[in-house]
DNA sequence: TTGTAAGCGTTATCAC
DNA sequence: GTGATAACGCTTACAA
């Protein structure tokens, strides 16, 4: 009853049990209307009874050079982020029948290449990638025997490539403009190190100072923090400043909540304006707002772009077409209670 | 100079180039110490010159049927637990140099089926499922083609499958004696639906309570809530009781964060215990305990079990050894203030 | 309606 | 050392 054989079945197998030619299940299986409808029920029994199931990869091969998967390589998954941005990428290639590989950089440009090269290796019909450094030779289709590549959050640097990006610099400078029109004079500004958006969000930040005529304290400005804990540190620091900030941007939600811990912690009601909403913002009872935005969108966004890349190389595989910048709105929420509850 | 052809180079293009037969170029290519050094330079630098890349899927189909991908099927990427437990699981596999292709299901049991083949005809090497029903036929590995499968968070339901979960009736068992020890006689019961892991909670809750004497009031037991705001309205109208909880325990973060809303919007210094840990916690400035533990480790874990079934496989391909369960634990985090802030 | 031959890109095997 | 041949599992093209 029960075939506890070893090998797989293959087409041949079925073949040989419905008692027709490889060629004749192959098409049975596939609903080809040549073939009798006896024998297409007879070979299906057959697949049944073998627990038979297509070889995808052969399949693939015979076709074209198509493994109906695309690469996600991320910088780090296990960050809210980068997950939601993957389910976004996820949902979109699901609805197109294909599958997502996933891989993660941790950041370094060294581990980035190899997942790519491996990725080309594996035939991805296309990759979409959040750059971990400034080097992207690796990343350019003609390294990369033209696979497709859309960059995600960060944009190209020394290559020319389809990207989907946050308004990183629009909305800090939006928060930045409102805590000056709050008569904000003295702003410390908390992000993490050497990522993209970060100094994007620092030049929103700058140019809206500037613009108001605000002199920049570099005692003000840190961006070094890459966890809550420093962060808290680097706020407490600023904080015990002679001249201390009546207000915080934050870059990043890890600066955000190390910032919201060193306000709290000393019963402050220091104005916080931090850039990546998270759970629970809102019951802190603190002077709140958060520059927001929505990563399962930007996943989409590229994921869209990159297919459409595919359906053009598709139809035209010569001629490629102008790369396409896509720039995500933000919005800005404001978590500051109507009422102060303490106090 | 930059060969700008359609055309992905194959072996052929390179023995070609390099005037050698394919044979030779493949195993130049490999290092194979058997063709001479000159004739491995000339073939290099021929591959590098066409920006030859081995077609993985070929090779694997010729080698054996392995493609060196693990798939991965959560319910839902966009929760922490999902992706932290992904990142274990991707961080095994690229230790072995494999990939892993995630998929969600959004917990509908018909779409898990669907992938699960959809990856069994990729010729995956194994399968790790977070099972979104009680219906698992589908993931026996005799359905499968003999593709070993692990079970994360949830366990086999009518098939015998590895499994790696968390200790969710101990969890749930520690915190409700801990309530109880602190004299606490009525205590409200939050969890999501359906789920088994909420489903544990809710026993290891039921037998403390059971073997402390107290009886079980329906009123203060709901399991209905997925999210934040059903959660805070469930424990609101709880509150409303004539006679209401002195204390709260929480299946999930979800239903957690209601509670905690809902307890501080009225001001109440109620007892929380949750299950699942969340950022910010010790922020709230409330009674809050929480079960918590690591979602990664229990990625880790289960990869950890695949990868030692697909050794076992590889060695002894038809004595299947017993199935294995791992049960990881849990622990236990106070984020009560050490004195009270407000108040 | 069904079967035969050939080939997708790669490698094991056996010749030279 | 290097090359010719066949085959992995599948499907297109052409025959029967």
């Amino acid at each position: 009853m029960a075939a506890s054989e070893a090998a797989v079945p293959t087409l041949r197998d079925v073949g040989a049990l419905a008692k027709v030619s490889t060629m004749t299940a192959s098409r049975a299986l596939r609903g080809d209307p040549k073939v009798s409808a006896q024998t297409t029920a007879r070979v299906r029994a057959a697949a049944a009874e073998l627990g038979y199931r297509r070889n995808e990869l052969a399949r693939g091969l015979r076709l074209g050079r198509t493994s109906g998967m695309v690469g996600l390589v991320v910088t780090n998954l296990a960050n809210p982020f980068y997950s939601q941005l993957a389910l976004g990428v996820e949902a979109v290639a699901a609805g197109r029948g294909m599958k997502v590989v996933v891989s993660n950089t941790a950041d370094r440009v060294e581990q980035e290449r190899e997942i790519v090269d491996d990725l080309a290796a594996r035939r991805v019909d296309g990759i979409i990638v959040v750059p971990a450094g400034a080097e992207q030779g690796h990343l350019a289709p003609a390294h990369l025997n033209d696979i497709p590549v859309v960059l995600a959050a960060r944009p190209p640097v020394g290559i020319t490539a389809d990207c989907a990006l946050l308004d990183d610099f629009g909305g800090a400078r939006e928060a930045t403009t409102r805590l000056v029109a709050d008569g904000h004079q003295r702003i410390g500004f908390l992000g993490p190190p050497a990522a993209w958006t970060s100094a994007e969000r620092l030049r929103g930040f700058r140019t809206v100072l500037e613009d108001a005529g605000i002199a920049l304290d570099n005692a003000l400005i840190s961006c070094e923090q890459r966890d809550i804990a420093t962060a808290e540190q680097a706020a407490s620091d600023m904080l015990d400043h002679a001249d201390p900030p009546t207000a915080f941007f934050c870059a990043n939600s890890r600066n955000t909540m190390g910032v919201c811990r060193a306000v709290k912690r000393r019963g402050l009601h220091t104005a916080v304006f931090g850039f990546d909403d998270f759970e629970m913002a809102d019951m802190l009872d603190m002077q709140l707002r958060i520059v927001t935005y929505d990563p399962e969108a930007l996943g989409r966004q590229a994921a869209e772009q990159l297919f459409h890349r595919l359906d053009e190389k598709r139809s035209a595989p010569l001629k490629g077409a102008a790369m396409t910048k896509a720039i995500l709105p933000t919005s800005i929420v404001d978590y500051t209670p109507a009422l102060p509850t303490a106090d």
